[in-house]
DNA sequence: CCTGATACGGTACGCCCAGTACCTTGAGGA
DNA sequence: TCCTCAAGGTACTGGGCGTACCGTATCAGG
């Protein structure tokens, strides 16, 4: 009846979709190792003989749909690469696969070990390389002050975007904010740093 | 043997007192209802008979602790008061009182009406006041221009340092980062914003 | 083709915890 | 005094995580 007994890398396979989906339809916290099993048509014993435990096989259903696609823009203009790269960004946030990661990293809050994992996928590595070369780029072109050129400052927008994250219930912030981030605080922040600036009160 | 049997109000203080202690001694996870109970010297059914769930003694536990005091600094400087605030914030966040609140953030993703308590409690109201009427002092000494008092910009440090409680582990952020977030960010960013500022790059 | 080793499948546990039911017992008010 | 209501005690359901045990299919090697 069935195409025979799955093994290795196949049924492995078949987990990790299983996994993925049940992600995706209840959230982490419906992710029940026995539906998981059931709907990968095996049982828990497979699963648990390849991940120690429900986080740990949490975090590899989240990687194994997340295409770790470095983001990428060029619009010709610092303005222009932040709001793009900050829509990006909400996009992601904003799509279930967003949801399924806000669920693990808060359900995954006393595992330090897949904390760290999720960390770089929330927005470490690539994502701040991102920022970085977009500010290269202003600078070279003059339109960033050299002094801008740091790791705080650079991925600012993606700090306050996760701020406001935090204020609302839900990611899905409205377009206009993201304008508001960028044109309110990013381009000022970066003028700002340009200025050798005396200080509006020089006293001391 | 007991001292009668506790009623009302002084059986409601003592599970609180209760809870909070299991909150301090093993975190929201670790807040067993049974736990609480005993600790309490009574049982469930007097915890049930007050709050519904257990997310709801969380939060009054955490409330029953948390002295809404409201931050006021004044140190003459806007860059002082800013530095000011936010070691205290930091000092709140890395305190076992703050991880208690972390974790309750945490688990309550998926309750909607307790995320609404604890978002107020974790630094909306009291706090983003502060840091208004910080900058409207600013403003008012002539250290900052009018246009920087905005929600957004109001309150930025305070997101940033929430940024970087994210990046690291665990909280007790470095005081040198608070240093830096105001000098590297927040100072430039009101500086920056005071210009009219032409485009580096008028094009279009 | 036969024979192990390995891993899959099935089932049944043990444990813990949330939340509920039911009854007994004490305290305070009328 | 008696009555009511809440507190205490205990047991139970339901469900989820993680484990143990055992039969069985698949694969590798001779």
């Amino acid at each position: 009846m069935t195409v025979g007994r799955r093994r290795g890398a196949e049924l492995e396979e078949a987990i990790l979709r299983a996994a993925a989906e049940e992600l995706r339809a209840s959230g982490y916290a419906g992710m029940t190792m026995d539906k998981v099993a059931r709907r990968a048509g095996t049982n828990k014993n497979a699963i648990y003989r390849r991940w120690p435990q429900r986080a740990a096989l949490g975090v590899a259903a989240y990687k194994y749909v997340a295409d770790a696609r470095t983001p990428t823009v060029d619009t010709g203009s610092l303005r222009g690469d932040a709001l793009e790269l900050l829509r990006q960004a909400n996009a992601t946030w904003s799509s279930p696969h967003g949801a399924v990661l806000r669920d693990l990293l808060a359900a995954a809050a006393d595992e330090p070990a897949l904390l760290e994992l999720l960390r770089e996928q929330a927005g470490g590595g690539a994502l701040s390389a991102a920022w970085f070369t977009l500010l290269g780029r202003a600078v070279a072109r003059g339109e960033a002050p050299p002094e801008a050129v740091q790791p705080r400052v650079a991925a600012l927008p993606m700090t306050v975007l996760r701020g406001e994250y935090a204020l609302r219930g839900v990611p899905a912030v409205p377009d206009e904010v993201l304008v508001e981030i960028v044109d309110e605080i990013y381009l000022p922040l970066i003028r700002g740093r340009g200025l050798p600036c005396p200080k509006p009160q020089p006293a001391g």
